[in-house]
DNA sequence: GACATATTGAAAATCTTTTTCATTAATAAT
DNA sequence: ATTATTAATGAAAAAGATTTTCAATATGTC
């Protein structure tokens, strides 16, 4: 299947090919979950994802979405962020790599470094515990400054 | 109602007196979702501490375990602690306070230092974002030295 | 364009967690 | 101790999120 949007997103190129080269098919409901999730500033919960790429594929279904995303998770294009409620939100993982800032309020996600950091914090631990460290996973939460004047407001 | 362990626990003790300060009721299907939680060395998933109960309460039912889980975690005596598969586990405060260390094979749990890193980590990026900053969750998963000997062996 | 089959959507199934509500039991007053 | 008050409980049902099943469909290949 040819590529249902005029205007190409690098990044949706990008992962386009990627799963061409792994042998996938390029469906349209798998395009249309990609190109809402790349073109997003932030993460997006399965059902939000859902409604938004419905005006890519109306007759798209939120299973597909589920499968996609797990695809795309395994691929690594994307990555799950835990949500205080307990589900899940999806971003791009430009965005999700390393630590994440949330914005409660907004839901936003604002990449932050200091992975240096992150192994000055880690290996001490790991030396002192014998534990083998896979994965960290570090979040802050709190209130970007649109949403504190919103408050104040 | 009268306690219903005979050698007392000091951690449910503190609990049991801080509920009874706070007014609520000393029953016996909260006592021993107490006593399982403040005995154990992890953290445990609701189903988990349900069944390990029921020995103290043999009619207890999931939805307290639930209530119980929700009234301590407000009271701050126990933490919840989002585990990978989405679901939660709950651990007493003492050791899931600050951060943790996480077996993702017995699913221990071990705390660890490095708050005053932390906000070291933290206030450069809340300065650089203007976020607020309410909370932070760091977590690392990873094999603790038993059962990484388990996987060699 | 036709074929083989990966992918899809809908419905049903799972699984965790919450809500509802009549019953039970802990506490305080007697 | 007994009784009254009402917080707390358990069972069943509901609510959500996510996964599985399976027949129908659409993609990439020949």
């Amino acid at each position: 299947m040819k590529k249902i949007f005029n205007m190409s997103n690098p990044k949706v190129e990008r992962v386009l090919a990627d799963l061409k080269r792994l042998g996938y098919r390029l469906t349209r409901p798998r395009q249309s979950v990609l190109q809402v999730l790349m073109e997003a500033d932030g993460c997006l919960r399965p059902e939000e994802i859902h409604a938004r790429a419905r005006r890519y594929c109306s007759t798209l279904g939120l299973v597909t979405v589920y499968r996609t995303l797990s695809l795309l998770s395994e691929m690594d294009h994307i990555r799950r962020v835990h949500r205080e409620d307990g589900c899940h939100s999806y971003a791009r993982t430009e965005l999700a790599h390393g630590h994440h800032l949330i914005c409660r309020d907004c839901h936003q996600v604002i990449e932050f470094p200091g992975l240096d950091n992150m192994s000055t914090l880690i290996d001490p631990i790991a030396r002192e515990t014998g534990f083998l460290v896979e994965d960290h996973m570090l979040e802050l939460v709190g209130l970007c400054p649109v949403c504190q004047e919103k408050v104040e407001a």
